[in-house]
DNA sequence: CTGTTAGCGCTTTCAT
DNA sequence: ATGAAAGCGCTAACAG
């Protein structure tokens, strides 16, 4: 491998220079700079991040734990952040070092050898809950994190989330503005930092609407298929109380809701309409559901590029105010809503 | 974070011997070793990764690269991997940096980038095919890296495999031995070597018996259920060369394989005999086959310990012949085979 | 058994 | 605009 010494060699300058040089310091000449930088890069130079961090406290290595719950397999979830986060830090020269953390194995000192070893630059944390272990280790040992969704109602923390809670008022409202007022929704795990931000969410439309918390109709759990299934069904055996909608946090607890109301001989959207967030990581198209589905639409995969972007500047020091960030969502309707049947 | 130096003046010796202290050098009184070793607990010592890395060579960092192709959501295969070589390296106190090549991204100059950063020790490459050249490239760089399989005939590296062509060729010589004559070998994707020994041993054993190569059915792709079924209503569609036994390479294909022969209105064993390989990586339980399946069992989860120790190995610089290691395999007959119908 | 010295490759004062 | 020198935390060669 050539080194930096090398490439001061070729260039007939001091290693210092050469490092300034390859860094964009302001006090080197712009020709000496891409003179350098083009020698650089005929010798195959690649900075050792190893002596690197050493000095300047950077590695370009950075973190990622996550638990191996039961779902992790089925769930495409996984590989989609894994891939999606290594190509975008690969593309700011940076590397993802990843822990799998098996079924027993408690969190928090995973963060701490990872820390200890003081080799990663920060970490990202998904999947965040309202009282988060790894995210008040990793504060109080200072070191840099950014969070997929958001801790507390005024994180101090690095962070990229959508405003679940806008999405799933608007989502109800929608609803509730066809003549909705049994509105079910079909939430994820409890703890979870966004289902509590839907719940909210969902609860302010009905409120705006003057319809009574005590007719919300909200059940959690595992986004899948049967998630959507179960709750349907149950949902419709007590005659007496059956909602017209349906809110489902994702596309495939819709799908779910699709297999049970078809079972129940219910049709969408004249009988049950139904209505669903889609992140796009169930490989399912929502329009070609029947009736097509209508969605509030914010593709995760958006999430990795401002992650990353995130991480990147908390490492980098920059203000905490420009870590923080809020993706866009869009509203597709298409079929599977309508007014309540009388 | 506690630096070799806080330990040393807290332990009244050197930083030198402090660390040959940590080391398990010999030249310590074990008195004190052990009472270096308690204070450096005490005071949550962790040796810095870089600062290792640089002067000996070793930063504990291991390089995972998979390919993100199309069945790897689906395919629990990929967690399975990253989640067990993952926890085995982290029990040596080693870390995986993970990188998921997109799919239009060449392999090669990830692996340029890795190596040249100089920041890990060595690679685990998964899945490799006949003319690799991810260990072609590693092999020419002098990086440590271990095989799961292997490449080539008489392989220059590291490699843990199963024995593919003597399972294969056993499974065969059993239907051979109960009067088959017509077997078929359902296989995975055309390239890969484990694919190509378990040709081998099959046609092996069909010469064994003196069952002419031209009688060998054989189909490939990507070992799912779809698979299973195609290729079996497909073998069947012609009358007068239905097999009288199937091999398939793994559990999801044989699953594809019975649902096949009951659309075909064909029982298992009576009509046609079925024999998979069990590798553990789906998640279906062959006992629970009606008829129970019969399969060769080699739980892929096996590999993580031996794939992790031989790159150590190899990382250390033991003798090649240490590092390469073939794991062992049972057959456990159930009742998918008999002898063939008249 | 133990300490001194040197140096891994890089960045950053501090001089010039 | 450039270079000399120091040092990040650790290990290894070389003395005692």
């Amino acid at each position: 491998m050539a080194t930096l010494k090398d490439v001061a060699k070729e260039a007939g300058l001091s290693v210092t220079q050469t490092s300034r040089a390859l860094n964009d310091h302001s006090d080197v000449s712009v020709a000496t700079r891409e003179r350098v930088k083009d020698i650089a890069r005929s010798l195959q130079y690649r900075p050792n991040l190893s002596a690197r961090k050493l000095v300047s406290g950077r590695s370009g290595l950075v973190g990622l734990v996550v638990p191996r719950t039961y779902d992790l397999a089925s769930d495409s979830m996984f590989i989609e952040v894994v891939s999606g986060l290594s190509s975008e830090f690969a593309r700011r020269d940076m590397q993802c070092v990843l822990h799998v953390a098996q079924e027993d194995e408690p969190i928090i000192p995973v963060y701490k050898r990872l820390v200890g070893n003081g080799a990663l630059d920060g970490f990202v944390l998904i999947d965040p809950s309202h009282d988060d272990k790894r995210a008040a280790f990793l504060s109080k040992a200072k070191v840099p994190f950014v969070v997929h969704g958001r801790i507390g109602s005024d994180p101090g923390h690095a962070y990229f989330d959508i405003d679940n809670e806008t999405i799933f008022h608007d989502i109800t409202r929608h609803l509730t503005d066809l003549g909705h007022r049994r509105i079910a929704l079909l939430n994820g795990v409890e703890g979870r930092t966004y289902v509590a931000a839907r719940t909210r969410g969902y609860l302010r439309a009905l409120t705006d609407s003057r319809i009574p918390p005590s007719d919300a109709i909200i059940r959690g759990g595992a986004m899948t298929e049967s998630l959507g299934l179960i709750a349907t069904v149950e949902l419709f055996s007590d005659p007496a109380n059956r909602p017209t909608a349906i809110i489902c946090g994702s596309v495939r607890i819709a799908k779910g809701v699709y297999q049970a109301l078809q079972g129940l001989g219910l049709s969408i959207p004249d009988q049950v309409s139904v209505f669903a967030h889609d992140d796009h990581i169930a490989q399912m198209k929502t329009e070609a559901f029947y009736p097509a589905l209508s969605v509030t639409d914010a593709p995760m995969r958006e999430s990795w590029q401002p992650l990353a972007a995130c991480l990147d500047g908390a490492i980098s020091g920059a203000p905490l105010s420009d870590l923080q960030v809020i993706g866009s969502h869009r509203t597709i309707l298409r079929h599977s809503t309508a007014p309540p049947c009388q």
